[in-house]
DNA sequence: GTGGTCTAGACCACG
DNA sequence: GTGGTCTAGACCACT
């Protein structure tokens, strides 16, 4: 699993550093109950502080990705407990003003949906 | 065209101004031409600072949804301009982590799919 | 509103903190709607460090007591939103081991719906 | 009786230990005098640091629960000693917090007594 | 050695 | 001036 921080990027490195683990769990290259490196290993080989990773961390523990193993420190969550979280409320919020976007640019609902397929399949097919 | 500013949410007055405006060229609101209300009067309708506004109506001139008329005041640009806009790049980025996470959270394509398509049908169907 | 941190106590400040300010709504000393003083005026009063206030104040948005209001920083929430959320779980959780300990100790069912219910008046009596 | 920890739970496996413990003396399945299991067995049983064991076991030693027998093995106090100990300080010092964010949520000193007294019930009935 | 907590100082986005 | 982010260094509880 690579993980590579865009320091010039707008994104904060926290987030970034969340959606590149979330994308990795979602291709399957982190799997469950797999264990994430420690704060510090993971910000030294990423350049950055340990209480960046760390909030990344709790924040993807807030979000029922990540738990605490008293044992093997920090573990990927059960696909089953990750999965019951509802993220509809969140996605229509995000989605709205996009879709708005979308649809002032000349898209139309089939040119959407063709391209989230797209990323979809981009994420899935390289399941390892 | 109803704007309202929701002071207790995360996303910024200022984007959360643009993303209402773009949602009425959206729905056919605000058509090609239309000009914007003044900045200062905007901003006391909505009990908010100038700068917040003016920080808007900038963003949206760079977005080509806006345009300067007469350098006077701000209209809506022609559906035509604001269409040649290419989003794509965007849109990827934006949707990739949003994707990613319907994928744990257990969102098939077809789900994904169904959900775009009715968010697109509430902005669309409200055409005015 | 009078906040204080025992310094020598062992439960983190940011935690004391956390529950003075529970208690505070719980009394009704914070009412609904109202600011709370910012990260660094509150710091700068009780001798800490902002960013233990800071942690504090997102455990308590997280928690549903606060809001980040964009005019007036930090707000208490409505009481129907803080209402809302359900701890019964939590309550289970804490509770076992106290109630179990307390068999153990010699105290029956109604000494301790006894402590409850004066540990109840005392916070409730004292609403201004 | 069985002991079971949960690696992945925010409390500490001492205390984890320790509550269980409890629990089992305050349902008699560990009764007065009886011995425990010793320090390097428990460790192995649990899969755990024969440290954390042995910080359980001082931890109900200084609480009155346990105490060491002929220098050896360690046994379960007389109940009468365990019962002379007060936890009123400790049962408010834990409650009050607990009980204000109760109020916050809604709940009234009905329910509350109410959710104790079924804790109660569920750890006095299965009394073996 | 792990994560958790606290302090400290700095910069930035927002309004 | 506000909260948000990032860095840095330190101590502690837990295992």
């Amino acid at each position: 699993m690579l993980l590579k921080i865009q320091f010039e990027n707008e994104t904060p490195i926290y987030e970034q550093l969340r959606n590149q683990i979330i994308m990795g769990i979602a291709k399957g290259e982190l799997k469950e109950g797999e264990s994430m490196p420690s704060v510090r290993q993971l910000a030294a080989d990423l350049g950055i502080n340990l209480h960046t990773v760390n909030k990344t961390y709790n924040l993807l523990k807030n979000e029922g990705f990540l738990v605490v193993h008293r044992r093997k420190s920090v573990i990927v969550n059960t696909l089953e407990a990750i999965n019951q979280i509802d993220i509809s409320e969140k996605l229509d919020q995000v989605l709205s003003p996009l879709v708005a976007e979308a649809i002032c640019r000349g898209l139309g609902t089939d040119d959407l949906s063709q391209i989230v397929k797209r990323i979809y399949s981009n994420i899935t097919k390289e399941t390892k």
